[in-house]
DNA sequence: TTGAAAGCGCTAACAC
DNA sequence: GTGTTAGCGCTTTCAA
C-alpha cells in the first residue's frame, strides 16, 4: 500500500540523528534554529507525520489524543449536536474522537465497550447517555473500572455509584415550570408522554412531572402517564391512547412530551384526529431542536444547551489529562432554558373553561 | 491514575513466557488447551486489555482496527445516518470509528485532517461529502494522498482525479423522474431551491433538474434556479424570494427542495403566505429524514439508502485493509428509491389549470 | 546542542 | 508447545 516514512529516513537525509527529528517533532528539548529549520524542511516537503501509535507507547504520558465519546446512537438531534460540539472542540485542541455507540434496541455489554476504551488507551472518555441508561445495573461497575485508566466526564444526572464529574441540566425544576406554565394559562389535566417505562421513577423529566402533578393538585390519571417511547412514532401511539384511554371529560388539555421528536408525532396524531394546537390541546416538547420552529405550530419547547455542555465536557477532560494527580470530581448544574413558542397556547392567554 | 497492566504482569503470574501470553491473546499459534486456559483465566480475572497502540506498532500485521469516517458536522439526519450506520457496522467487525469532521461554514484544511488520519495509521478511511464538497480543489490531492495509506471508499458521485471506489446514487435521473412525476401531474413551473451555489452546475440533483426542465420544455426563469442553502431557514428564504421576485403568472406551482430540510422550511413559509400545500403549491423533498412523514402535509421525497451505502462501505474498507495487493477501485451506483406521500399531490390527480 | 542507546507493550521469528 | 529475543517508531535519559 504505502512506504511508511520514519523518524529514520528523515534523520538520514537531513544528516542529523532521530533524536534530533524528534526534538524538532515534540519542540520538547533545544534545538538550534538552523538545524531545526533544515530538518522541519525536510518534514515539510515529504509530508512526514509521526506514528501516532508509537509516540503513545510512551510510558506515563496518555498520548493518544483521543476522546472516546460514549453515547446512544446518533438518530436523534440530541447526541448529534453533542458528537458535532464535543468533536468540534477536540479538534480545536488537538485531540479527534472515537465514537462508541450504544445501540438502540440492541442488547450489549457495556463492559466490552469499557474494555475497548481502555485497550485504546484514551487521553478521556465522554458519557453521554442521560436518563435513557439510568436503568443499567452494570453501568456504574463499567464507568469506574474505566476511571482506573482516563478521566470520565458524564453529560447526565448524577448516577449513583459513579464518582465523575457530572454536568447536569435541572432538568427537574424546567419541567415543572413547564407544568406550571400550562397550570397558569388554566390548564389542569396535563398528560406526560414518551420516555422509558422504567425510567418513570428515576427520570428527571417524570419526577419533575409528577412533582408538578401532586404540588399543584393536577388531574392524576394512570393514562396521563402511561406510555412510553423516544420515537416520533412513540408519540403518535401514545396521543392515540390517551385520547381513546380517558373519557370525554377526563381528555388531557395539554400535553408534555418526551422530547421534540415525540411532540412532533403527538401533533401529527392530534391533527389527525382533528384536534387544533394549542386550541384543543396545549403542546410541550423538550430539546429545541432544528425542526421545533418549523412544526405547526411552532413547538414551545426546552433548550438544554447541549453544545455547551459538550465543549466544557471536552475542556475538563483535557485538562485532567494533563494533570498528574488526578481532580476531585464535581457536579456541574445548570437551568436550562424554557423557550416560549406557539404550541403552549401563550397567545390565547389564561383560559377558565379548559 | 491507573497501574497499567502488560503481559510481562499476566505472563509471571501464570509462571508462563510473555510470548505465551500473547499467543492465546492472538490466537495465532498453538498453545495446550491447559495453559491456554489458565492463562485466560487470569487476563479475565485481571481484566487485562492490551494496549492497542502497541500492537498496531507491529509492521505489516494488526492495525489499529480503527476506520476514519471524514464527513460534514452531523447536524443533518442524513450524515447521522451514515455515521450511525458504519459505526455500527465496525463494531460489528471488531472495528471502531475515528471521527473527521468538516466543519460547516468555517474554513479548514483538507490536507491538515488527511495528515491525522495517516497519523493513526487507519485501517481505512470513509469519506462522505457529497456534493457539498465536489468544489474544493483541495480534495482530490489530499484524498490521493491518504489513499497511498489505506484504502478509501466514498459515498459520493465520482469526483474527478480521485482514482477511489464511489458508491454513488443515481440522483441524477431520480431528480429527474421526480420532476417528471410533476410534469405528468400537471406541473410546467417547477423550481429548484436550496444546494450551495458553486454546486449549480455540478450537483446531481441541479443536473437532473436542468435537465428534466430543458427536455420537458419546463418554464425555466433564473429564479427557480437561483437561491441556495442546506438550512430550514434558507427554504424559507428561498420561497420567500421566489415568490416575491416572480409576478403572478410565474409563480411555479411547485418545487423541488434539496432535502428535507431545505423542504421542511418552505412549507413553513407557504403557511405563513397562506398557501396550501399541495393545493397550490406541490413540493418534493429529498432524503428521507425521519420527520419526512411527520410534516404537514407528508412529504413526498427521495430515499438515498445511506445506511446500506455506510454498511458496504465498511464492509469494503474491511476487506481491503487486509488484502496485501490493492484491490482495484470501482464505482457502485444504485437507483435511490422515490417516495411518493401528500406534499406532490397525487391524490389530486392530473390537473389542466395550473 | 547533538548523538547513542535504552526502553514503551506487543508480536513473531527462531530456538529448544 | 514454550521460551528467547529482536524489532515496530518514537521519546527520552545520559553522555559527549
Amino acid at each position: 500500500m504505502a512506504e511508511k516514512m520514519t523518524i529514520y529516513d528523515i534523520a538520514r537525509e537531513a544528516g542529523v540523528a532521530p533524536s534530533t527529528v524528534s526534538r524538532v517533532l515534540t519542540g520538547h528539548s533545544n534545538v538550534s534554529a538552523k538545524t531545526r529549520e533544515k530538518v522541519q524542511a525536510i518534514i515539510d516537503r515529504r509530508h512526514f507525520t509521526p506514528n501516532l501509535a508509537a509516540q503513545a507507547l510512551e510510558q506515563n504520558k496518555q498520548r493518544t489524543k483521543t476522546i472516546g465519546v460514549i453515547m446512544p446512537e446518533v438518530t436523534d438531534h440530541y447526541s448529534g449536536k453533542i458528537l458535532c460540539a464535543a468533536t468540534r472542540e477536540a479538534r480545536r485542541l488537538g485531540y479527534e474522537t472515537l465514537l462508541f455507540q450504544l445501540p438502540i434496541g440492541e442488547k450489549y455489554d457495556i463492559g466490552e465497550i469499557v474494555d475497548q476504551l481502555i485497550r485504546r488507551r484514551l487521553d478521556g472518555a465522554l458519557y453521554s447517555g442521560g436518563v435513557l441508561e439510568v436503568v443499567r445495573a452494570d453501568l456504574p461497575g463499567a464507568l469506574n473500572r474505566l476511571m482506573e485508566y482516563m478521566p470520565l466526564v458524564a453529560i447526565s444526572p448524577p448516577i449513583a455509584g459513579i464518582n465523575c464529574t457530572f454536568l447536569h441540566n435541572d432538568l427537574e425544576t424546567t419541567i415543572y415550570h413547564a407544568v406550571q406554565h400550562l397550570y397558569m394559562l388554566g390548564h389542569r389535566r396535563t398528560a406526560f408522554i414518551g420516555g422509558a417505562r422504567t425510567m418513570r421513577d428515576s427520570g428527571a423529566r417524570a419526577c419533575g412531572y409528577l412533582r408538578a402533578v401532586r404540588e399543584l393538585g393536577l388531574t392524576d390519571i394512570p393514562s396521563y402517564h402511561g406510555e412510553g417511547g423516544f420515537t416520533a412514532e412513540s408519540g403518535e401511539i401514545a396521543v392515540l391512547r390517551l385520547f381513546s384511554e380517558t373519557s370525554a371529560g377526563h381528555r388531557p388539555s395539554a400535553i408534555l412530551a418526551f422530547s421534540d421528536l415525540v411532540a412532533l408525532g403527538a401533533l401529527k396524531q392530534l391533527h389527525v384526529m382533528g384536534l387544533q394546537v394549542p386550541e384543543d390541546v396545549a403542546i410541550i416538547g423538550c430539546d429545541n431542536t432544528f425542526f421545533s420552529a418549523y412544526t405547526l405550530p411552532p413547538l414551545t419547547t426546552i433548550d438544554l444547551y447541549s453544545e455547551e455542555r459538550a465543549r466544557t465536557a471536552v475542556n475538563e477532560l483535557i485538562n485532567c489529562s494533563k494533570e498528574s494527580t488526578p481532580k476531585p470530581p464535581f457536579t456541574l448544574v445548570r437551568a436550562p432554558a424554557f423557550i416560549v413558542r406557539e404550541s403552549c397556547g401563550v397567545m390565547l392567554g389564561r383560559r377558565e373553561n379548559l
